[in-house]
DNA sequence: CCTGCCATTATGTCTAGACATATATACCTG
DNA sequence: CAGGTATATATGTCTAGACATAATGGCAGG
């Protein structure tokens, strides 16, 4: 045997993926605790905990104290979609960015979008509208609705050069979200705006923002048909 | 000043996000070094490297070596999703979870599946389709390729019982993948399996599965309209 | 002015040891 | 046997120090 040199954490969790796949820790199995391991591997306790939690963190293994490490029986993996600002989303795979303010108009909010920002009926909120454009070609169709509440800075900003997509990111930061991922029929002012059939399948992304349990924001995302989002999974994501 | 007692590494990254957020430390600034906060703090540099290390994972703060930690400027959001067997993802939603084959064959694969996957033309693969229901609603459709220079094992499963889906998991776990989420028109024959009318908007997920290099698998979900995938995005994230 | 080299420096990681905390299991009691 | 309690144990975390690594910014030379 030569000592196969277990230097760092990264070759201790591809050692312990080898085992995983390999059956020789099979789904369910506990393996050996931290302290044999790094006996076995030569290395400090601490090294294998690194390894052992970013595995864990992966959904390969569950941890308990007392209990001990076990291979996850139900390998759930998890996909991370980066969500960036549509700009850079856009200039990001090399096309031309534009931006067209729709409308902007300080409203009541109707009752789903009340209910979803937590609001009674007198909050005022600001009402935006925009179209991205990607070489030109509409991309996405953005339906927001800003609590004035939470960001009453909104009401003096304008829209018109930057979107309140990357407004909001750089100004009123959250501390939570909510996103869904749906697929819907282009309705009424989004299909047209898109320069498709209403009911044609469009990619609808919905995600509302909160700052410490104050919301901020809701918005309706429409992107253009054929739009897709992808990701990467397995070990190697986090 | 009551010494604020950072003493674990939550404490701290909690703190860091409050001085993010508070605008003391603004997009693009570069924040004091790990020795510094940790003199600050009153802890070991490890335990600021804990907490940091966190938060530039979960797109916060961008390090780099000797170049030091600055605060994102575009707060990349990302939202982890759960992607778990079928079965469980309707049985944790409290749901009656069935499941039916609808076909099994071995076949060449049409070019397309073959580029996915990687394969020339010789190379022989396994076809199932099937269909997931909730409630006895149809759910999702799935339409997988299975590679048996891969997974020979697969031409002996018979897939009546346990799924495909299921049945890789726990047979021949993967290295990592590829995931993609879109809308489209339901099409001909996952249209009449979901008891819908062809054109329908449907969810369709689409993922191909990879162990060291060589493909396992490729596979269409086409869920059932209605169908949304939901995450949470924020710090808490990690 | 431009280019390439180099020292400085901040993060990345490991070690060895210690204490904290949860919790499964054994044990003990009613 | 049921239920509560004690204990052993595996993971979780922190400390203090050290070396590794990369990359920036200045400096020297062309």
């Amino acid at each position: 045997m030569s000592g196969p040199a277990f230097k760092n954490w990264q070759t201790i969790q591809d050692e312990v993926l080898r085992r995983i796949h390999a059956r020789e820790w099979p789904p369910g199995h506990v393996i050996p605790g931290e302290v044999a391991l790094a006996r076995e591997f030569g290395c400090a306790r601490a090294t294998v905990n690194r390894a052992l939690r970013a595995l864990a963190d992966a959904g390969i293994l569950e941890r308990r104290r007392k209990a001990g490490t076990r291979v996850a029986l139900h390998p759930v993996s998890k996909a991370t979609v980066d969500i960036p600002v549509i700009r850079r989303e856009i200039e990001d795979r090399g096309r031309a960015y534009d931006y067209r303010l729709l409308t902007r108009e300080t409203a009541p909010p109707p009752p789903r979008v009340q209910a979803e920002l937590g609001l009674n009926g007198a909050a005022p909120c600001l009402h935006v509208t925009a179209l991205h454009s990607a070489d030109g070609a509409p991309y996405v169709h953005e339906d927001r609705w800003i609590s004035l509440a939470t960001v009453p800075q909104a009401a003096e900003a304008d829209f018109t050069t930057v979107s309140a997509n990357e407004w909001l990111l750089t100004t009123a930061p959250y501390t939570h979200g909510d996103i869904t991922f749906a697929a819907e029929g282009a309705a009424h002012p989004a299909a047209e705006i898109l320069t498709c059939p209403e009911g044609t399948p469009v990619f609808v992304i919905a995600r509302i923002t909160w700052d410490h349990g104050r919301a901020i924001t809701t918005v309706r995302l429409t992107y253009a048909p054929g739009y897709r989002v992808r990701s990467e999974i397995g070990p190697a994501t986090l």
